[in-house]
DNA sequence: TTGAAAGCGCTACCAT
DNA sequence: ATGGTAGCGCTTTCAA
């Protein structure tokens, strides 16, 4: 096994010292110009690498971030991150990305490998199961950088999301004006914030109209495809099924679509549905879903740079909204 | 800016020596119980992290490997690289993902960062202008392990596909048998090897049943969402228009639909599209579209297994095939 | 202009 | 059972 070249050994080759490489090859003043080229020469040919760990070691700096996703393979989240990636690189940062598998022992895990690694800043969604917080402030306390960004959390830590709340009763009520009276939410665990706010969004859309909250259409089970499914045919069952579903995570959307077709009812003739956030598979589905579309690419751009503020010194915790807008398509009922 | 407990630090207040801390926090043999005890405690106390530059330097291990992909945005490579952080975590390494926006440049980059990060490992997936791979033989030289997956090449390393030959003429045979005879061929730029084994098979395939190749049928400018449809455009406007399309990347027989929808023509109806492996758009798009399916799980397996045997020394290159089939859909003519 | 040496955090070896 | 020390690759300070 070969080893790679150090500057002790190109130092070693040209009988010199390794004082004088290493100036040379950080093109500092001080060396003269014949011995410089030698050593550049040398080091071109023997395609030297300077080691990135005795540097790190030197300054106790990483250049390097963490990325910790619910799921990478999530379209949204997978935009989200190749977005951070290429700020990052454009600012010199390395990214190591982690998943947490959407479970709170996945989420600590990824925290304390980061954390052990010494990255210089942490970029985190949370899992569905997270409610206790201890990895995150301690993240805090050792100074780490840290920001939340779509699943967030009422905590003292930065972070970006969209206005839930709001945009989960501007749902509701789009629904309600086409026409829907027993509607249904459809959401993941109440743990997350998020969840609980677009569930608040949706009771405050009934109430303005006068609408009763039934507890048997608030589904809050789990947030994969498979939860969506036996959800919607719970719903369906029932003495009186829902003229409408709001979908408030994900592929729930789709698992939805997905069953109230296999019982051979039409989307949205007999039954609209309204999705959260889930671009390219909301425009392919059929019909195309009506869903509430943010931007990863935005929310890569504004968490990178809270980080990099957070990173430069700037230690005030902040909570930045991302935009995001209600997108009709055909799954919903129009006013009619 | 605190800093991080360190080893030293640990004996200094302790009031003994560094290497007795280093033992006792490996669970060495050779330190008294209660000094054990004793040291043990405030290193949890206080927190203490080993210094993992440190061991690296020391070593001159990183426990981390590298990988590449074209798109991290795309559906199946997003699985894939979920899959092998999955599985490369479970090793007890970790995974930098880089995104090389399927550009040479860009590839060479991340390569190249890759490569003076001093990863034990690169897996990668060549962006569609790779022709020049000397940015790979390099990392061979320094005996860096590497296997290329899904888009790979003729050269001398380990790599895992699917047999893009044989598919892409199963694929063709498949439109011939619907009743297709002016089929067109869309695909990438013809750099990829795998754009021309595909291309292969497609030749192949009209030959076995007679059927002349038309130049005119075969589009190789891109693979990207917008040249998918401007291509089909393209090819609806010839005097003869192809009567089926065998999309052979990603997104492009998404687009080709949508293309030819567009010009109020139906799937299949008026023309048979057959697509590759973009599993979940592929399975929302209406119609559903027939097409070449492969597992971005086994590949990450498959990939990370063959990886895992070069860094523990087993030198010999191999050519892995993953699985895959045809997945008859609905946008494509059965046989008459 | 060049060289010598210390030190970043850790482990391994040898001495006590 | 514990201490002392060299060395991994690099930068930096001071000396020649």
């Amino acid at each position: 096994m070969k080893k790679r070249i150090s500057q002790r050994d190109i130092a070693k080759i040209l009988g010199i010292n390794v004082s004088t490489v290493s100036r040379a090859l950080r093109g500092q003043s001080g060396v003269s110009a014949a011995l410089r080229e030698k050593i550049e020469r040398l080091a071109q040919e023997q395609c030297y690498r300077p080691n990135p760990f005795a540097i790190s070691l030197r300054f106790d700096t990483t250049r390097t971030i963490g990325i910790v996703v619910p799921d990478v393979s999530f379209s949204p989240y997978a935009h989200f991150v190749k977005r951070v990636e290429a700020e990052a690189r454009k600012a010199g940062l390395l990214c190591i990305i982690m998943d947490s598998d959407d479970s709170y022992a996945g989420e600590v895990e990824c925290v304390e490998l980061l954390e052990s690694m010494h990255v210089e800043g942490v970029i985190l969604s949370l899992s569905q199961e997270t409610t206790d917080f201890t990895h995150l402030e301690r993240l805090k306390r050792n100074h780490i950088p840290l920001v939340l960004f779509d699943r967030t959390a009422d905590i003292d830590i930065s972070s970006v999301a969209i206005n839930d709340e709001q945009l989960a009763r501007q749902a509701t009520l789009h629904l309600i004006d086409g026409g829907a009276r027993r509607i249904a939410f459809l959401g993941g665990p109440n743990l997350l914030k998020q969840t609980t706010d677009r569930k608040h969004g949706y009771i405050e859309a009934l109430h303005e109209r006068g609408i009763p909250v039934r507890k048997e259409l608030v589904k809050c089970s789990s947030l994969n495809f498979n939860s969506g499914l036996s959800d919607t045919l719970e719903l369906l069952s029932l003495p009186e099924p829902p003229d409408a579903i709001v979908a408030v995570h994900g592929l729930l959307a789709v698992s939805s679509i997905q069953a109230v077709v296999s019982k051979g009812l039409r989307v949205p003739e007999d039954l609209s549905i309204i999705g959260f956030m889930s671009d390219w598979v909301s425009e392919m589905a059929t019909p195309r879903i009506t869903f509430v579309r943010h931007s990863p690419k935005e929310f890569g751009t504004k968490v990178f740079k809270l980080l990099q503020d957070q990173m430069n010194g700037h230690d005030e915790v902040c909570h930045v909204t991302a935009g995001a807008r209600l997108e009709v398509r055909e799954s919903t009922r129009k006013v009619p």
